[in-house]
DNA sequence: CTCACATCTGGAAACGTTTCCAAATCCTAC
DNA sequence: GTAGGATTTGGAAACGTTTCCAGATGTGAG
């Protein structure tokens, strides 16, 4: 509450009657301060209203209580739950968020990590479905920056995600299970898409449980757009419409496709799930307003996970633990058995 | 791509065959450098893989080429946008962005303040949709940081925002004009949200138009909820069902409001527009998908212009000056005149 | 060929912390 | 009372830039 202009360790040391060197142990909580000397210090600090500089503070320990996150977008709901999970734990922890939109292509990638990452400006990273090269965890590793991958598993660096094959397959499942043989998959494409390979894992495990069931796939009825609600739906009304017709059911690579294939399917005058059962994967926020049948995999979740994972290897606790996820299976009304059975 | 660990502006200086200082000069483009020197060291920077730490930069100059972004959370519509927008525009700039979820609660944003921004780690600090306290203000000017906040005005900052009111006002209009009678609004209340008088303005920007034109407001028509799909929605299911009739249009405070409220008519069997005219603000990306009438507010837009004028602002150049933005209107399939005009 | 002035350069002092090191002080057990 | 170890302390050297201040060098006019 005093003139706001630096007021620095230097003066706290000097109301305290002790030395700068103290006044940071004390404030730091590295180091051995008597329990006398702290209290002078902390009183000190209080009545100056003292504000340390975590530019100095990094410049001189290396430590800069910043975690990056890079993202494809934030527009996306997986992506802001993410962050927002990611935000929260760092708020919590005392950690600042340095945000790196890195666009859906690759293009700036590049570039944010040579400005930004590398300049000694954060202690870790969390990267958020994007594919990092070899040489790019390598440079990152290099300045002993922890990183921790989401959403898909990244060379040499620790990782959180679902089994996405193994998630799709059983989406799959569930719609053979109620008696479907005439299902639709819309998935992303690599026209949209440079994250992982998502789009492909997705629609492996898609095929894989139509193999397993003997069903055929039709060719037709794999749809590539992007992991938009619009582009889902702009796509699903075509599929829906097609004089050549139509499937019982549509498995979604993500929720936000699945609300597309809904709204698409409302428009043309079809129910769900009498005329159309439909299954996603995600557990977006929107899933319990339209019904919706999926496996939720709790993005806001994993970000905060993904903050604590990094942060106890800031630590030098743990080594670096990928695990896998295991989505939760919700059953909503958006999925019955087919009106017509063949 | 030498050894990564500390190559500094010393080294570039003596492979360059100068002083640092000089290094300093022609890598940071202020002050005089000649030609040749500049190219030695350019040269010398490249061959060595320097890279700048921000920390000392910081330390030494006072600027961070870091912007903090405040708002309530990343997870609604308008925020993301937002947040997108700015990204992008300091990305561009080669600032940094230090995001800062406050939470729709008000908890959390003085700590947030006190144990971050002031530290100066932010060159400015761009503040979305807070209400920010004259003492808040006052502390941020002090320490010199400028201020830019979007959507709404805050005492003795430059600000970017709509006229809630006037927008509130025609949007109204234009169901009365249609003629439309009876008329209910959603829109947030203080039990959710903190910021602005949004919700409010909002409100009486619809008495307003609804007072011009002589119409009654209905008490019971005016309903309250969070700003997302999924709590208008349920709103929207007890209004439209009620034994006691129901309104022929419905004011939204927001797209996300108004979404939930053409679900929520859907799920009741009403056709929108035929039965259930409803019209919102903001533009938000799924206006298309559900054909909804709205004032297009262009968030992203205002994210990056928010950006801009604080770039400005620390350029020395421009005077603070606040903007009042003018939304687009966008006529689409969610009004009409009402089926049944008394 | 000079002089005056603009441009360029290097030395060194900041910036505000952390942390190494050694010295001082405090304990405990004998 | 003392030796030995643990705990506290302060001095001062980092950390890697920017920038002030002079001094050196270049330029153009007379």
């Amino acid at each position: 509450m005093e003139t706001a202009v630096s007021v620095s360790i230097r003066d706290v040391a000097q109301s305290a009657g002790v030395s700068m060197a103290t006044v940071s142990r004390a404030l730091s909580g590295r180091g051995n301060v008597s329990e006398r000397s702290r209290q002078r210090v902390l009183d000190a600090a209080a009545e100056l209203g003292f504000v340390p500089s975590y530019n100095a503070a990094s410049l001189a320990s290396g430590r800069t209580r910043n975690i990056g996150v890079m993202l494809p977008t934030v527009q996306r709901w997986f992506f802001s739950s993410v962050l927002e999970g990611a935000s929260g734990a760092l708020l919590e922890a005392g950690y600042d968020l340095t945000l790196y939109t890195t666009g859906e292509g690759s293009g700036q990638r590049h570039s944010v990590l040579n400005d930004f990452l590398l300049r000694q400006r954060l202690d870790g990273v969390v990267a958020v479905s994007l594919e990092l090269s070899p040489e790019e965890v390598e440079q990152l590793l290099r300045v002993k920056r922890p990183v921790v991958g989401l959403g898909g598993p990244i060379q040499g660096v620790a990782t959180l995600h679902i089994d996405d094959v193994e998630t799709a397959r059983r989406a799959t499942q569930h719609l053979i299970n109620l008696g479907h043989r005439d299902i639709a998959h819309l998935s992303g494409s690599p026209e949209f898409e440079r994250d992982f390979a998502l789009p492909v894992s997705r629609r492996v495990g898609f095929e894989t449980a139509m193999g397993e069931a003997g069903v055929a796939v039709r060719p037709e009825w794999l749809m590539h757009t992007d992991f938009t609600v619009a582009g889902s739906h702009a796509v699903a009304k075509r599929l829906l419409a097609a004089p050549s017709g139509r499937p019982t059911a549509v498995f979604a690579a993500s929720d936000e496709m699945a609300i597309g294939v809904i709204t698409a399917a409302q428009e043309l005058g079809l129910r769900v799930p009498y005329d159309l059962s439909v299954i996603g994967i995600d557990g977006h926020e929107l899933g319990e307003v339209f019904g919706l049948t999926t496996f939720d995999q709790a993005p806001r979740q994993q970000g905060a996970d993904a903050v604590r994972m990094l942060l106890r290897q800031l630590d030098g606790d743990a080594a670096p633990q990928s695990a896998i996820l295991e989505p939760e299976f919700v059953v909503r009304r958006s999925t019955s058995t087919p009106a017509q059975p063949r």
